[in-house]
RNA sequence: CGAGGUGUAGCGCAGUCCGGUAGCGCGCUUGCUUUGGGAGCAAGAUGUCGCAGGUUCGAAUCCUGUCACCUCGACCA
């Protein structure tokens, strides 16, 4: 048969990551740019994961009690400024309505960059007493930040997320929720994404704009660059102090609520790219595929062979998100078309397969081809797709470990961030001076996060020397 | 916000230097033959050349302005 030039080939990631990432950002057909910098039109294929995501998260959620709310997109400019520090974060970087029914506002509304505020004037209405407590709401939408650069799914104008905004009668109560909250994060990378982050807490000054203290997922891309992906913040009472948020205690003495927020956006899509894909496309963990197994039928024109196809997805529909393809294209148009869009299991059943009760099974992590027999087929896929899970998360955990490296000394960590993409371990004294010094040194190495579990590198700092406080892994991000 | 780049058919591009009324590949439509790694043949359809001015007998092409998007940097889920 004679070969058809490709006409969607993608570039190679070893030659050009970003492109790479781009080609199959549109080749997969998850998202098209619009006609507006930074908003991109999530297509059904990209909106499917993002759904699956969304049914996995949403179920966790719910099992530890949160609800799901709905607030304004616009926020007031006064009810923004009542928290110092979070309205110099957030400020820089919000649109604002100051136009409507083609008269000028009396006061700005700011599109939502993040809703902090508009949960803290809600809880100030309906929180009186310690029995009001605790409130555990999330809400799914968008929010918009004024990003100056833009990529899809990574960094955009307009994102789609979920933000979790809870209040509790103590101090202890609210940390603790902030940490479940962060675990449950790290379950679903693992569980769902097969993605293996490096979790911790943010340095003074990485955390987030009002908040205590924050902590962070960071997953490492397929080319030793983090992404933050996910975090979760405690505040204190500082909110509530802003806001006016008060009960009545079980000591009848009025006190306020301790807050948290927590929130994991459509990056996620960026990090399964990032992570999984290799440079015949995506590869998608198969918890969240939008097809899981999708069957291509060969010699479909010879007589039984779509019946049999027909038959097995009908057979496997219930347990799986199943697709067939009967369309007129060839059978190497379809292997390829699916492998651009990370379908992990493809299903081909053609004549001879009819003949011996057979089909042929092929991964798309490993390329692997396997003759399995029809009978017993669910229970194969539904192992194969486990397996397939274990073996992404195995595979990206041995990409992270092999891309992590050790700095013992201010050379040592000069050298690495120069020569080596990955994450840096190294040890820091705990001045934001060191931060910055590094960053300013490295052309962008930054703090990632102080894990919660440290080992003890060295004695000194690997910037000024002075003595150690924390193990810090650093790293370039997106 | 700095530095580059690009806007011509659904997609990818050529044509622009040197002005003469738009072309190629893929895709699409129809028919026949094909089908275990991107099928073949034949016949078709598809364009306010990003937008607005200007120069000219004549502008995709030259001039002015403008808009949009992309990439790379400094800031952020």
């Amino acid at each position: 048969m004679a070969q058809k030039k490709m006409v969607n080939d993608i570039t190679s990631m070893d030659v050009d990551f970003a492109q790479w990432y781009t080609d199959i950002v549109k080749k997969a057909q998850l998202a098209d740019y619009s006609g507006v910098k930074g908003c991109i039109v999530y297509q059904p294929y990209g909106y499917a994961i993002w759904e699956n995501i969304q049914r996995d998260m949403d179920r966790r959620f719910k099992e530890v009690g949160v609800e799901n709310v709905y607030m304004p997109m616009v926020i007031p400019e006064s009810l923004l400024q009542k928290e110092k520090d979070h309205i110099d974060g957030f400020a820089p970087e919000c649109a604002a309505v100051t136009q409507g029914g083609g008269e000028k506002l009396a006061e700005t509304l700011f599109i939502r960059p993040t809703s902090e505020v508009l949960f803290c004037e809600h809880y100030q209405k309906i929180i009186h007493s310690y029995r009001d407590l605790p409130k555990l709401y999330n809400q799914w939408c968008s929010v918009m930040r004024w990003e100056k650069t833009t990529r899809p799914f990574l960094r955009g104008m307009e994102f789609l997320w979920q933000e979790g905004h809870t209040m509790h009668e103590t101090a202890q109560e609210a940390e603790d929720f902030t940490l479940k909250m962060l675990k449950i994060y790290e379950d679903v990378y693992r569980d769902t994404l097969a993605i293996p982050p490096v979790v911790g807490r943010k340095t003074e000054k990485e955390k987030f704009a009002g908040a205590e203290a924050s902590y962070t997922l960071e997953p490492m891309m397929h080319n030793g660059v983090a992404l933050q992906g996910g975090t979760t913040h405690y505040f204190g009472d500082g909110f509530a102090k802003a806001f006016g948020i008060q009960f009545t205690g079980r000591d009848n003495a009025l006190q306020n609520p301790y807050q948290t927020s927590w929130g994991m956006s459509t990056r996620l899509i960026g990090a399964v790219i990032m992570v999984h894909g290799d440079d015949n496309g995506l590869v998608l963990p198969p918890r969240v595929a939008p097809v899981q197994v999708v069957i291509v039928p060969i010699a479909q024109h010879k007589p039984g062979v779509l019946e049999k196809a027909g038959g097995l997805y009908e057979e496997l529909k219930g347990q799986f998100r199943v697709k067939l393809d009967s369309s007129d294209n060839s059978p190497g148009w379809k292997f390829a078309q699916y492998e651009m869009q990370g379908v992990p299991l493809r299903l081909e059943i053609g004549p001879k397969d009819i003949e011996n009760g057979q089909c042929v099974l092929v991964r798309r992590d490993t390329g692997e081809k396997q003759v399995t027999a029809l009978e017993g087929l669910a229970d194969t896929i539904a192992g194969l797709l486990d397996t397939i899970h274990g073996d992404m998360l195995a595979r990206a955990q041995k990409n992270m470990e092999e891309k992590t490296f050790v700095a013992h000394s201010h050379e040592e960590f000069l050298d690495i961030a120069a020569n080596k993409p990955g994450f840096i371990k190294a040890m820091w004294c705990g001045d934001p001076a060191c931060e910055d010094k590094l960053k300013e040194e490295t052309g962008g190495v930054k703090s990632r996060c102080i894990p919660f579990e440290e080992e003890h590198l060295a004695d000194v700092c690997a910037c000024c020397g002075k003595p150690a406080k924390h193990m810090v892994y650093w790293g370039r991000q997106y």
